[in-house]
RNA sequence: GGUCCUGUGGUGCAGUUUGGAGUGCACGCCGCCCUGUCAAGGCGGAGGUCGCGAGUUCAAAUCUCGUCAGGACCGCCA
């Protein structure tokens, strides 16, 4: 048996037991007698005290940083005042009688403890080292905790966990595909899945009823904070299941993880229309732990005489005390809202009396200054910002800047997590004049909205709603979800309208189509990101913080190298010509 | 594809605005001293392609241009 305890678990209560530990040298204090070893191992660090006229083994003086020790020895109580009450095990120590080096360690290009933050590359490139530190410990260790109670609790409601495949085919929508040469098809690749979307339907038809997986997802699009290649998330199907059924099982298995945790009770799932959530806080993924709301004050200036709010939307927010912003914070804000593509930003300063002080004062009547004042809810003191424009523009402009004014950081204040319900169902209209889904096209249209589809065409139809939902956690969009199409007359509809042709439809999707002419059962389901939830109970601002082998922005790995080029003797096998590259590498 | 920020001994910084000898600080490393420290302490020492390449200049870590790497964001992410 190498060891007897884990080093971070020894107490008072194992004084005066013989015990052997391993672990790495935390810290050494070599006082030219007996030598203080700081011992780390998954469960903490212990004090071992190296007495070199009682210590077997190794020479105490020669012992450094990131060793690795073997060391059997007795607990025993710490002397009066050497106490440290900064250690779980800072009461004890192990007075060392046989030591054994089990390997020796150069002295690490970074450090171990916590104390600077290193340059993330050099972190990425020794990672098995960062790995050591407190922070990667209790972050893998905390997702770990989180994907085991999603696990628990999925499976506690009669979920099946079912692998899908890695290897799959192309589909040309939604995000661009990384594709794997096929050896035994030259000239044919694999894609590799962006999510396990149409299998799980395939399950659903399978008779399979409830199923999820923690599904590893690649997409090649460019990686952000909250974005890489790969990722991973709990995707999940459920059959005779509607909208209600799934919010419902998500939401409470989220609340668990988080639960779980933060031990502490999960936050209540709240629940926000598409379109509340859009004009009151100008995003689909609003962060409701602050307010800065936006107001719509459009009808106030229905019949403005001044030019810029004549338009298709004017929205404010008040910003309770900012009457005392710096003019050149004010300037800061226009610029910020020029730069999202706003004409302007108008700031307005609200005095006693609901008395506007403002540039633009004097281009308003005095019942649109009443009016505003009224709508907005303002006290002297206040600040109130506009911004006039395209509708979705203001939204997006003031959206933006509700952000920049107020967003809590990661982790900070009681969590808000909320369905955002009733989606649209399409996005946009396309240059031909046909509509893009907001989700995929397998998700059903809301109910009331049937009629409103089969009538409208063009940008009309961006108002039919869909049985979609997003989980947003903090202005974190966790994942979304929908109630899917089981019907063919219905998904011949939507493939017509998207511009799809029956031909198209069954080249792309035919496998699913025809399984759904088979007894599909209404069907229902989720996806979330694991990393961006983890990520935010970590209280980390980038997702690269929660895996354990992540890749910089430009899709490199600094520990492996990856990517590299292939021998040409791989690349013959696989019946490919690489072109030389055109502009950088070689 | 674009915008902005960063790059200085092993690590983290200062120095760059206003060009003047690789200057400084903390940690780490090496040696010596030291038997109760826990960010141990004392003394001494080693360690540099100032990311890379051009240019301006008598002189460049510092100014200019390019380039590479990293980060944040836009585009992109059904």
């Amino acid at each position: 048996m190498m060891r007897s305890h884990r080093a971070g678990d020894l107490r008072p209560e194992h004084r005066g037991e013989q015990v052997t530990v391993c672990g790495w040298v935390d810290g050494h204090r070599d006082h030219g007698g007996v030598v203080f070893v700081d011992l780390r191992d998954i469960a903490g660090v212990v004090q071992v005290v190296l007495d070199p006229q009682h210590v077997q083994g190794a020479d105490p003086h020669a012992v450094r940083s990131e060793f690795v020790l073997r060391v059997t020895g007795l607990v025993r109580d710490r002397p009066d005042g050497t106490i440290n009450t900064e250690l779980p095990s800072g009461a004890i120590e192990v007075a060392a009688e046989q030591v054994e080096v089990l390997n020796a360690s150069d002295p690490t290009p970074i450090p171990i403890d916590e104390r600077a933050e290193v340059d993330e590359v050099l972190r990425l490139r020794h990672r098995y080292l960062d790995l050591r530190g407190q922070r990667m410990q209790s972050n893998l260790r905390l997702r770990a905790l989180v994907t085991r109670t999603l696990r628990k609790e999925l499976d506690e409601r009669g979920f099946i966990e079912i692998e899908t495949p890695l290897l799959i085919a192309s589909t040309p929508e939604g995000a661009r595909d990384f594709v794997v040469p096929a050896r035994l098809a030259p000239g044919s690749f694999y894609a590799l899945p962006q999510s396990p979307q149409l299998f799980k339907q395939l399950l659903m038809v399978g008779g399979m009823d409830r199923y999820y997986q923690v599904a590893r997802c690649l997409r090649d699009e460019d990686p952000r904070a909250d974005r890489q290649f790969e990722f991973t998330q709990l995707d999940a199907e459920m059959s005779f299941a509607d909208a209600e059924d799934v919010m419902e099982v998500i939401g409470a298995v989220v609340a668990a993880a988080i639960e779980a945790a933060t031990g502490e009770p999960a936050p209540a799932v709240e629940r926000i229309t598409w379109h509340d959530a859009m004009e009151r806080y100008g995003t689909d993924k609003p962060d409701l732990r602050f307010g800065l709301e936006l107001v719509d004050v459009s009808e106030v200036f229905a019949a403005t005489e001044f030019r810029a709010f004549q338009a298709d939307a004017v929205k404010a927010i008040r910003v309770p005390d900012g009457g005392d912003f710096a003019r050149n914070r004010l300037d800061g804000l226009i610029e910020r809202a020029k730069s999202l593509g706003a004409e302007g930003l108008v700031w307005m300063r609200v005095q006693e009396g609901g008395v506007l002080d403002a540039p633009v004062a004097k281009f308003l009547s005095e019942a649109e200054c009443i009016g505003l004042v009224d709508c907005t809810a303002a006290e002297p003191g206040d600040l109130l910002l506009l911004v006039s424009g395209d509708r979705s523009l203001v939204r997006r402009v003031l959206g933006t800047i509700r952000l920049d004014l107020g967003r809590p950081p990661v982790g900070e204040g009681p969590m808000r997590l909320a369905w955002v319900v009733d989606f649209p169902l399409f996005e946009a209209v396309d240059d031909d004049g046909n509509p893009v889904p907001a989700h995929h096209p397998f998700t059903t249209p809301h109910p009331d909205d049937l009629e409103l589809l089969a009538s409208a065409s063009g940008p009309a139809l961006l108002a039919v709603r869909s049985l979609a939902y997003d989980l947003v956690l903090d202005g974190w969009e966790l994942g979304s979800g929908s109630v899917r199409i089981h019907r063919a007359d219905l998904q011949q509809q939507i493939f017509e309208l998207l511009g799809i042709s029956p031909e198209q439809a069954q080249a792309r999707f035919g496998f699913l189509l025809d399984a759904f002419r088979y007894g599909a059962p209404p069907h229902a389901g989720f996806a979330f990101g694991i990393d961006r939830l983890v990520m935010i109970l970590c209280g980390e601002e980038n997702i690269r913080e929660v895996i354990a082998f992540p890749k910089t922005q430009s899709g490199a790995d600094p520990l492996t190298g990856a990517p590299t080029p292939l021998e040409a003797v791989q690349l013959t096998e696989l019946g490919l010509n690489v072109r030389p590259p055109t502009k950088k590498g070689g």
